[in-house]
RNA sequence: GCGGAAGUGGCUCAGUGGUAGAGCAUCUCCUUGCCAAGGAGAGGGUCGCGAGUUCGAAUCUCGUCUUCCGCUCCA
């Protein structure tokens, strides 16, 4: 049986505990956006740092790249988000239903809700109940803004929905300052926006998040093969960091599901408290995205084959991960509540390299000189690692407070150190104590702690 | 945007017209000295926000913001 883990728990855990906070919450709260605590951005910085190391730092065939957040109108037209993401909506004023008036003149809804309703005036009406549709309003979900002191519709700017296109229109770019031959990869990490009509689930689902994409640029027939290639590496990234294996799937699109430039997608989902939900998607993007922006541009965009001496249009293969969402996962897949005696110890039994804090260095007692020496092992600690250093209350109590954060070891100094110059390592999950001597602390968790 | 529910200390909640409370958490001191022990004390809330009704509003009414559930939407 599965423990009923609730999102009340996890939100009153990262508000308690210093993960995640309401935005602007002392006005009241701001939708859908929140704020990253001392230990969400050691836990966040994480995630990023272990996504960037495995597709960029370890690798040979990919490079990374910062591109601007904001962009002008032409390279969203030219992606096809300025059409994509305006739609028309409208409710109906009876059944209250909403629809997207666009899809109600399509073959689609036509097969499902049988010929488009009119009334006797030629107006579109209610599929569901005949009702009157209000006026249709436009719902984009790019956020827009303008650029520059004058607000006319040159200066029209966009916050960019997806990093992708910074990677598209710098391709060749990197292609040429890099050397690149295909197959190569462009990977970005940062934050991306769009206007959700629905957000929710906590940090699931925000207008603001954060992004982690690669577009791997691939010859032309070998597509196929690469995209079941980053499926499966993108997969096991996440169970290699403890995802647990009957949490996590990938399932593949159907056709009719696929997006306007995807000839396949993957997701790579996780079943969180409130049903699957997507972590990853790894898309076929074909040469869209290439080919658009060289016709938008009018800049040519291909790539030139040595061995078959043409120009080629590469497709792509982008693994697409959250980065926000991706450490609620962690912090989802790592919550255990275990029986201790009468009480709970809440655990989160974080992989080492994801926990925010990797150690905890606590005196026994706050007497000296055991403070004294246990802030010098902190100090020396400190340059390596992620320290924290308690020495209020009950040493159990310490030991539950690190648990509950997730710190992988916790260092004891007790009286005997100052005869044995030694000191206790106590590891979260196995509740097991070694003594090991002070000069060998670092290097011993130095060990420890590497992936 | 629609329907339903809910917002009271950091967290979980009690309080339904008459002086804002509890448990946990936090801090100080004592005690203890390897797994949330104990004792003494302290700080912290204009009850989401704004109007209205009333002698008096956390409580009733309206508006608004936020959150959750269900629609809807979803690269």
């Amino acid at each position: 049986m599965e423990s009923k883990l609730t999102m009340e728990t996890i939100v009153s855990l990262c508000k308690r505990r210093g993960f995640v906070f309401p935005s602007s919450e002392i006005y009241g709260g701001f939708g859908s956006t929140y704020d990253y605590g001392p230990l969400g951005v050691e836990l966040l910085r994480n995630v990023r740092n272990l996504w960037w190391k495995a597709m960029v730092q370890e690798r040979d065939d990919v490079v990374g790249l910062e591109a601007s957040i904001l962009g002008p109108s032409s390279v969203w037209e030219a992606s096809g988000h300025v059409s994509n993401f305006t739609d028309p909506l409208v409710d109906c004023k009876s059944c209250k239903m909403r629809w997207r008036e666009d899809h109600l003149l399509e073959g689609a809804y036509e097969a499902e809700y049988g010929p488009t309703k009119r009334n006797a005036a030629g107006q579109i009406v209610c599929p569901n109940c005949g009702g009157e549709l209000t006026e249709p309003r436009k719902f984009n979900m790019m956020f827009k803004t303008s650029v520059g002191v004058v607000e006319d519709s040159s200066s029209v700017a966009y916050l960019r929905p997806e990093t992708a296109q910074g990677m598209f229109v710098n391709f060749s770019n990197v292609q040429t300052s890099t050397r690149r031959k295909l197959p190569f990869g462009i990977a970005q990490v940062g934050k991306s926006f769009r206007n959700e009509i629905t957000p929710g689930n906590f940090v699931f689902r925000t207008r603001e998040f954060e992004q982690m994409e690669m577009e791997f640029f691939v010859k032309p027939g070998t597509d196929d093969e690469w995209h079941k290639y980053w499926v499966e590496e993108r997969f096991n990234w996440y169970l290699g960091f403890g995802i647990k294996p009957e949490r996590l799937r990938i399932r593949p699109h159907s056709q009719d599901e696929l997006s306007f430039y995807s000839k396949a997608t993957s997701d790579v989902e996780y079943r969180f408290p409130w049903g699957w939900g997507e972590l990853e998607g790894i898309a076929n993007r074909t040469n869209y995205d290439l080919t658009q922006h060289s016709k938008h541009s009018g800049k040519d965009l291909s790539y030139f084959d040595e061995e078959t001496k043409e120009h080629i249009i590469p497709y792509v293969i982008e693994p697409a991960a959250g980065a926000t969402r991706t450490a609620l996962t962690f912090l989802i897949d790592a919550y255990e509540e275990e029986p201790d005696k009468d009480e709970t110890r809440v655990v989160l039994h974080f992989h080492r390299a994801i926990a925010p804090i990797k150690v905890a260095v606590l005196p026994l007692s706050k007497k000296e000189p055991l403070v004294t020496l246990s802030q010098q092992i902190a100090k020396q600690l400190r340059k390596k690692h992620v320290v924290q250093y308690d020495e209020s209350q009950s040493i159990g109590k310490r030991y539950r407070r690190q648990d509950e954060i997730g710190t992988p070891y916790c260092v004891t100094v007790d009286f005997a150190s100052l005869e044995d110059n030694a000191v206790t390592i106590r590891d979260r999950d196995t509740m097991e104590q070694i003594r090991v001597p002070i000069a060998e602390l670092a290097a011993t968790l130095d060990e420890k702690l590497a992936y």
